[in-house]
Formats: structure tokens, sequence, C-alpha cells
DNA sequence: TAGACGTGGACAACCAGGTTGACTATTGTT
DNA sequence: AACAATAGTCAACCTGGTTGTCCACGTCTA
């Protein structure tokens, strides 16, 4: 059985979407559930020390503006929180709130745990070959995050 | 370097992003510029049976409302078209146009292009591993395309 | 030191692709 | 014949992007 190209795209879409789901249901279960990958992902970002709005729309390869949204609703849920920074008065200075922090060490977790569950299945080595042959494919790519639409819309240059 | 469970998603959506990406710029190199993967996936399965709104709507596990939107552009841009069904008055059949065969049958191509060029890269045995692995992993699941925006959006039970 | 230029943030208008809800026309069922 | 279910359409709305414009502030340089 000669598997198809697109075949193997909707493989790894698939995969993809099964590690997530799996991780937002649980998220959900542990009480937040208002937070989608994306936010997850800016926080991350944040807290790697994408500290203003224009910073983190370079580090998610989206339009400042587009990120100034994303901090909007995290800061309206009280993941982040903005203040002035003291040495450069146009930058407000973004910082994930231990809230934040707490739903991205529970995030963590229980990809954690979905990545082990798979383990369990095809075992240990078997998963790190699966990782070590994406990666070797893929190069420690860059996350670009323009994605919720990017199925759908104009094409970036290829990764 | 143990690989963390958010690593693993990552590099599939990577993966995903990947052939994708490199498939819609071929596409657009030859032409097709107005295709997205969203298209190609109602084409193929309005091709594969699905010929009116509602049930496109329930193969692609998304209201038949968005269904027909998605029929609108497809129809804009000539890629199928749409008829009076002779048996139920209420249906109008949707059919792919001979432009809209040559675009599917262009995008298969170049999906396994690119995947012959992994085979190339990590070999053939060790790519098909990779595949079963991961069919063995997921099922051979059923394509959820309720996709532009579920990174965002509400979750969905897992897969 | 003044002005030019660049950058951070905000606002507005827009787009794509989804959603729900309501409504009509037709078909199928009792 | 009446009623229920289904196909399609319209409208309003949401989210997460996009550009473009503008202002306030910082930096560099003539």
């Amino acid at each position: 059985m000669p598997r198809s190209g697109a075949d193997l795209a909707l493989l790894l879409l698939a995969g993809f979407r099964s590690l997530v789901d799996g991780a937002m249901t649980e998220l959900a279960a542990q009480g937040h559930d208002d937070v989608r990958p994306v936010h997850d992902f800016a926080m991350r970002a944040i807290a790697a020390g994408a500290d203003n709005a224009s910073e983190l729309g370079r580090r998610l390869s989206v339009s400042k503006q587009a990120a100034a949204k994303t901090i909007a609703v995290l800061q309206d849920r009280g993941y982040v929180s903005r203040g002035a920074d003291p040495v450069d008065a146009r930058r407000k200075r973004l910082e994930v709130t231990p809230l934040g922090f707490e739903v991205l060490r529970a995030g963590e977790a229980i990809f954690d745990e979905l990545r082990h569950r798979w383990e369990e299945r095809i075992g240990t080595a078997q998963l790190e070959v699966l990782e070590q042959h994406l990666t070797a494919l893929l190069g420690e790519s860059p996350i670009r995050l323009d994605t919720p639409g990017w199925l759908a819309r104009d094409l970036g240059e290829p990764v």
C-alpha cells in the first residue's frame, strides 16, 4: 500500500490535532477553558522575552496589530499584564502573570503526558526515531503562528 | 535530549505546514494561485460523492452554511458547477469541473513529489515506518476540516 | 541642538472562514 | 392530508488575521 503524499500531510495534521485537541480538553477540565493554543504560544513567547507587542508580532510572524489583539484577550483573561516600560515610554511592557504561568505549566505537563501515552503505544525508541526523522526533515524550524486561517489564506514562502 | 510533548506537537504541525506550503507554492507557480487546501479538500469530497452542500458539510464536519460558502467560491472560480438535481428539487447537484479535476490531479502529483523528496532524505523504508507509526497512533482518522480557526476556537471532542 | 527618521502602540476598515438562527421549498412518512 | 425532516439561502455575528493611518516617543546625525 504505497502511501500518497497527501495522505502523509493529513497524517501529520491529524497527529497535531490529536495532541492539541487532547491538551485543550484536558486543560478545560482543569478549569482553563479559555485558553487556545494560540494563547499558549503567545504566552510562551512573552515569557521567553518578547515583552512588547511589536516584538511578539515578530516572534510569531504576525503583524503587531494581530499580536496586540491577542495580548488584549490574554490581558482580559488575566494571563498577562501590561505596565509602562521604565526605560522607553513608547513601550508597554508585557509580563506573564502567575495565572499565566500556571496554565503554561499545566499545558506542558499535559503535552508530556500525551506524548508518554504515545510512547507506551509504539515504544520509546520508536517515537524518538520518529521525532528524529521529522526534525531532520524540517530542521529546528522557526514556529510560524500566522496559523488560524493559513490553511485557507495566501501562501507565504515555504518552510 | 528528551523531547517534550509540546515539541512533538509542533514538529507535526511544522511537517504539515512544510508540505502544504510547498504544495501551494508549486500550485501557484502552475497558475492555480487561487486554490487553498480547504478547496482541495472540498473538491475531493465532492468528487468522492458529496454532491450537495449539506452532505459536503457533513463530510467536512462543518455547517452546511460554511460548506455553501466554500462551494460559492469554488463555483466562482470555475472549479465546481452546480445544476438542478433531477430527482430531488430541493438539491443542487455539485460536480467538479474539468478544471477542478486538473487542480486535484496537479495537487496530488505535487504532494507525491514532496513525499518523494522526503523519501530521498531519510530513506523509503524509514518514511514508511514513520507513516505506519503515525497511522497506528491515529487510526485511519476521519478528516476533520473545521480547521481554519480551530487552533483558536473552542474545542471539539479529541480525535 | 534641531530636525529627520524609525519604532511602538492604537484605531479603523476590511477579509476569510467559521458559527447560529430563521425562513422557504420540497420530499418523505404516517 | 397533515406533519416532520431536509436542502438551500439569508442575515447577523465571532475570531484572528490583514493594511493603512496616525501620534508619541526615541535615536541618529548634520
